[in-house]
Formats: C-alpha cells, structure tokens, sequence
DNA sequence: AATACGGGGTT
DNA sequence: AACCCAGTATT
C-alpha cells in the first residue's frame, strides 16, 4: 500500500478535531498556522478563537491597533510572530483588497510566513500540492525512512522536503500534510511513540533496527544565557505607576514593563544611587523589595532572574499610568503574572 | 550556516 | 533539567 493512502487511513480513523480545520477560509488558516509555529495546539487554541473573535476578518485584524494585537498575543510568546501578523494583515487589506495569495511562491513573500507557513497555507486552504515539514514531519521520517542526517543542521531541511514531495498525495495535499503532522503529534511522539498499534512498523527502520530513541538525530544544544532583571514599580498616592514600552531589538520587543536595570552579570545594585541618576525629580518615602528571592523566568536562550521594587512616592507621577489600567497594555507574561499576585491596597499601605 | 526569539507541557 | 512544540528573521 502507498505511504500516503496509508496514512491517510490512519488519519480518518485518528485525526484530532480543530477548528481551523473545518474551513476554507485563508484568513482562518493562516492565522492559525502563524499562531501554531512552535507552539503546541493546546496553547494556540484559545489564541486561535481569541483573534479570530475579535477580528473575525483580515480587514478587522489591519485596522486594529498593534497595541491591542499584543495584549491579544500576550503569554503566547515570540512577540515578532504578531507584529508580523499585523503587518500582513495590513498588506492583504490594503494592497491585495483582502485576498491572500493562492500558491506558495507568493505566500512566501508575505512577513512571518516562511516554508513550512507557505506549503502548509497553499495546501490546505489551496489544494496545491506542496508539502510541509516541520518538527512532527522530521521525526516521522527520520524514523520511517531511518535517516540519520541531523535535523538541527539547516543544510537538511531540503532532504526531507524532496522525500515529502515523493510521498505527498497528489490527489489529497491538504489531507496529508495534516495527516502527517497529527500522526508525528499522536502516534509516532518524541517519547514513548506507540508503535506497538503503529500501521508502518513493517516499513519503519528505526522500529526494525531498535532505532526509534536514537531517531531523529538532533544535535547542538543551545547556550541559556543568565541575565538579571530589577524593575521598578513606581506608586503615587492617586494610584498611579510608571511603564514604558520595550521597543529595542530584544526581547518583548513592543510589550510593555516597568522601568528597568538589567545586565548579564550578578552584582548588587544600589537602587537609591540608580533612582536618584535616572529619576532625579521623584522624590520617595519608601523602598521595599517585593521578591526576597529571585523570580527565575525560562526563554530559550536566557535564564531571567528577576527583582521588583516597589518605590511609594507622595509626589504625583504625571505620566503616569492608573493600575487598574495596566491589563490594557500587553506585558511579558513574568510581569503580567506578577502583577496579578499583587494587592493592591497592601502596597499603598506602606 | 548559526543564532535569537517565549512560554509551557512532558518526561 | 532536558526536550520539544504545525518556524521565521536576522546575522
């Protein structure tokens, strides 16, 4: 029997429901497919109906202010993916009156759709026949096929785009790619695959030559850089709090934070000499530090430790921001927690 | 070709 | 603690 007829069949008998699959509409697929890049459909789904509700079409999404679509895309992480998103939108709306381009070429010239966002748009919203590789699909095939080329290597993406174009059904592009992808994230998972009721265990190497653990090889690890975060939330007697928006080539790029000291080595600062440097006009009654032990905040590339300073001050901030208004504004999801563990009244008290 | 970019679930 | 998730953009 054919790879793809298959796994087609597994798919009918296995394939998970989402929502974005019971349409057509490039608007929807797309939007969940930039909202699914390396985020698992269980985090994505709420997102998924979130944006989809408040902006119901790609013209909604254009004229939406970049601000709401990262509170919107607040705790999902990868903030680049919404400013991308919004700037699509834009250009869809605007120059292509609200028509997506149909094929994959032109789909990939749109920001933050790369290969795999382009096939898998042009096949499922768009029947071409083009075929997706993402994670789910290097495992499958890595293992089916017993390829030991290192998937972290950029060199070998084109290896397994040509053998997923040998494989894909002509006649059904779009059921495959999601066929292939739900088969990677149900069956044949990194751990514990359930090859014991798996269809291609007759064909797969790995499972004849006892290589599943060792496939797909994945080498290089990733150096997680420590950094140290102090913030600064400033509290005036009418309850208001200085923010200011992160808009340097960094992390959380547009998301919003109280004022900061941050480097990447573990010295003390002396929060009194920095207030008086960087803040000279506001006078404070009072410092407390909120967290005697640091906040630890994982990404993927740097270790956060993390202090907030509570600094009550009599003097009005003027530019200042009421607290209760501060879910208005999208924040790093630590800070956003962070806020949320606070009471209020316990802080104006001091 | 390598690196930066989030946050959370699993093992 | 390591791994990985429906990857992309930048260097």
């Amino acid at each position: 029997m054919l790879f793809h007829n298959k796994l087609i069949a597994w798919y009918l008998q296995n394939k998970r429901y989402l929502p974005w699959r019971e349409t057509k509409n490039p608007y929807a697929i797309w939007l969940s497919e930039i909202i699914l890049q390396q985020t698992r459909v269980a985090q994505g789904l709420p997102y998924f109906e979130a944006f989809l509700t408040t902006y119901p079409t790609v013209f909604d999404l254009a004229d939406a202010k970049e601000d709401d679509i990262m509170r919107l895309w607040q705790g999902l992480g990868y903030y680049s993916r919404a400013r991308n998103l919004h700037a699509t939108a834009k250009k869809i709306a605007y120059e292509r009156n609200g028509v997506f381009p149909d094929n994959y070429k032109d789909l990939l010239t749109l920001k933050g759709v790369g290969e795999y966002t382009a096939a898998a748009i042009a096949s499922i919203a768009f029947d071409q026949i083009v075929p997706v590789v993402d994670g789910n699909v290097f495992r499958v095939l890595a293992r089916i096929y017993g390829i030991t080329s290192d998937i972290s290597a950029s060199s070998t993406k084109k290896e397994f785009q040509l053998l997923a174009s040998e494989l894909i059904s002509p006649n059904e592009p779009a059921t495959f790619n999601q066929a292939i992808m739900d088969f990677g994230a149900i069956q044949c998972t990194p751990k514990s695959p359930l090859c014991h009721n798996c269809p291609f265990t007759n064909d797969c190497v790995a499972f004849q030559t006892n290589q599943i653990e060792n496939l797909p090889v994945k080498l290089g690890k990733v150096k997680v850089k420590k950094r140290y975060l102090d913030f600064f939330i400033f509290l005036d007697n009418n309850k208001k709090t200085l923010i200011e928006q992160r808009t340097q080539k960094d992390i959380w790029q547009q998301l919003y934070q109280f004022p900061i000291v941050d480097r990447f080595v573990d010295n003390k600062i002396d929060v009194h000499s920095i207030l008086q440097d960087k803040y000279p006009s506001i006078k404070y009654e009072n410092i407390t530090l909120l967290n005697t032990e640091h906040i630890i905040h994982i990404l993927s590339h740097q270790k956060l430790h993390i202090h907030f300073w509570l600094i009550n001050t009599s003097e009005n901030i003027d530019k200042g921001t009421y607290w209760k208004d501060l879910n208005n504004f999208g924040f790093p999801i630590v800070i956003h927690n962070f806020i949320n563990s606070l009471n209020l009244k316990h802080l104006t008290k001091q």
